[in-house]
DNA sequence: CGATAAGCGAGACGGTACGTCTAGTCTTCCG
DNA sequence: CGGAAGACTAGACGTACCGTCTCGCTTATCG
């Protein structure tokens, strides 16, 4: 039986108003110099907080990091309109936007054109250090992967697909494009690319290749 | 036109010795720990040799990093058979195989199946962290894709994948799942796995879903 | 007017009890091996005490060796008997003394007989170092040698000394002495040259030349 | 019987031209940076030297310090003019002035009156360092106080110094109260000082104090 | 209302690695 | 053999940062 009331907190309640000012602080913190190069002093600092106060709420800086990016992570719709091809590109081209605006955090504003992973690169680092941290990195990203895996499932289901396709499979080689080229080749993520890429995913699964068909 | 005479070295040579025993050490204790809990003056005492030495070949430790791996990184044989579907489900197999080595390093033996990206995700860090160990990292990866992208070229020459699609993409999808999958997702990268990737990127190229065995 | 309400410290306060463990381990290892091959990273090892801590309190080796002198040094008492000759010799033995001490500091003990000037050649180097140590080993001869200006101030004004001659230029002519033969000509400081010294510097000042014992 | 022709050195005859190089380089770096923040690899590089020129002749780099004080020393010519006094009074100035532009070596000349005692200081403690240099110093002193002690010695022999005193003890007050100053209390030592000591230390010594005598 | 519990600011602390600096030696090739 | 060049060993230095701890104080709820 689950309590009723709350199991009623004693003691002075953690402020609300600290978290917001050490995300805050973080986060500008995190633009403008990268990962490394970012203290926790220096948080504490700028959020005029005390270590410790951070330290309650995130054991490590690398979870704060996971907070930070959960935080960052815009949300991004995705519609349902029935052409799959179309709503796939809308989705991918909306997340490759954010990764690129992400390689550039901490970075020079100067142009420079520097093809590094910046935060990222950071976060799955993090994720393969502590076993806690992955997982929330997973979950983030899994949550985040449930909206256009139905999607796909959808357009399976109404026989956009081919039946024997999984999902997931394919789900991975639109994602693992764009993170590869993002994390490892340096290779830039336009919407040319993720179109590129869409049509050729799909023309393995039973989508006609050109839309116009006739 | 090679000069007539060599450069002529001045001073002492560097050691190719200490190179080794360098390398060597690094090896063994990023194997054993992992690369935080790697201590550059740890591998200077085990290589019996001084600080300076290993400073003066590289500035960081990422940059020793890269070193290594690029030292580690076994080379993979790519036949052309003629089957492209096979091919490249051999190429990349071995690549899977070698990545799932990579993610154990440093972790306890015991199984323990953590899923954590381990080497890869700190090299991705460290070519995130400084522009030339980025370079340096992305050139470790160019040369390793040609054999498999000239592998696809010559597959489209003889027809074997439609004329529109382009090598580069193709790739990225398949060695993009797999580091989507070591990096992010954690998921596991079997052979089945790499089988059904290659299956469905084939399918969209032109080439027949289920070879007919005749 | 002091405060009506104390100064309020606030954060962890300094441990006492760090700062007597630094001083003891540092002071032995000085002892043990001079003020050359003493490495801070020892003291702090034996001292149980991190190098931050160590160095939050002295920026430099050279500020931990003053205040390790500062420490070590006796307090020498001086007694005014109404004889300057025999109260001067007294005190300028002690002051003898302990310097024949500290020059044997950091050697071996096997008797040997070096005359190097030990620890406290190396503190008028650190003074000559950094002005701030300098400020700190002036400091710490100033407040030693009042006491004996003052036995010659009072000398002066019962007569005993020629009133023309001025206290400083008289004492410095006797620990001058001694630190001349300490440091630099490096030849033995016996009670038998202070006796001599004392007479010489009183003759000249309305002092008898032998104590006319009755 | 000593050989009539010279041993027959073997190999290349050291260059004199890199002696001579060497210690201007070694001069100038001091007097601009003072002892420590002095390198002998920069000495090398401006003294386009290579460092085993350098180590061939002095096997260490307090050897080298004295080897420059030697040659930097002034020699101060000491006249015998039958004036004790005023012949001490100039030798001393002389070398008073000496040690007061030692003691700016190495700072910056803009002024700031710190009164540490640069080059001296460091002579002292690499004589405390290592024996031999000790003995050089020591020789370096004791052939500059020949002269003076001679002095002293003739004084008393025409009688005009007490014939108990020791021209020894005698000058350890001077020169004591000299060094005394430079290294420990940075008291100013200006020729008013110099008088004033002379005075003082001959009126114990059978000199009338004033010396208008009648 | 006082007791109890927890949060908070401040800052010291243990720990640990980093990358730098310098001294003095060694190795190579050239005169 | 001397010299130039520069790599090498050795080892301390001082810095940076992490995550913990210890103060004194504040803000809550509980009895």
């Amino acid at each position: 039986m689950t309590p009723v009331t709350a199991p009623m907190r004693r003691g002075r309640p953690r402020s609300e108003d600290a978290d917001g000012r050490i995300l805050k602080a973080a986060h500008e913190l995190l633009v403008e110099r990268g990962y490394d190069r970012f203290a926790i002093d220096e948080v504490a600092a700028r959020a005029a907080v005390a270590k410790t106060t951070i330290y309650r709420r995130w054991p490590t800086k690398d979870h704060l990091l996971v907070a930070l990016v959960a935080k960052i992570q815009d949300e991004v719709a995705v519609a349902d309109t029935g052409d799959i091809r179309c709503d796939l590109s809308v989705y991918l081209t909306a997340i490759a936007t954010g990764l690129d605006r992400m390689r550039r955090v901490g970075r020079d504003a100067t142009g420079k054109e520097d093809r590094s992973a910046g935060v990222v690169a950071e976060l799955v680092a993090a994720a393969a250090r502590h076993p806690d941290v992955g997982d929330a990195v997973r979950n983030l990203f899994a949550r985040r992967n449930t909206l256009p895996l139905a999607l796909l499932d959808r357009a399976r289901e109404r026989g956009a697909l081919a039946p024997d396709t999984s999902s997931e499979v394919l789900f991975d080689q639109l994602a693992g494009a764009l993170y590869y080229r993002l994390l490892i080749t340096g290779a830039p993520i336009g919407s040319d690319y993720v179109e590129e890429l869409v049509g050729h995913v799909l023309a393995g699964s039973g989508v006609t290749r050109r839309p116009e068909r006739n």
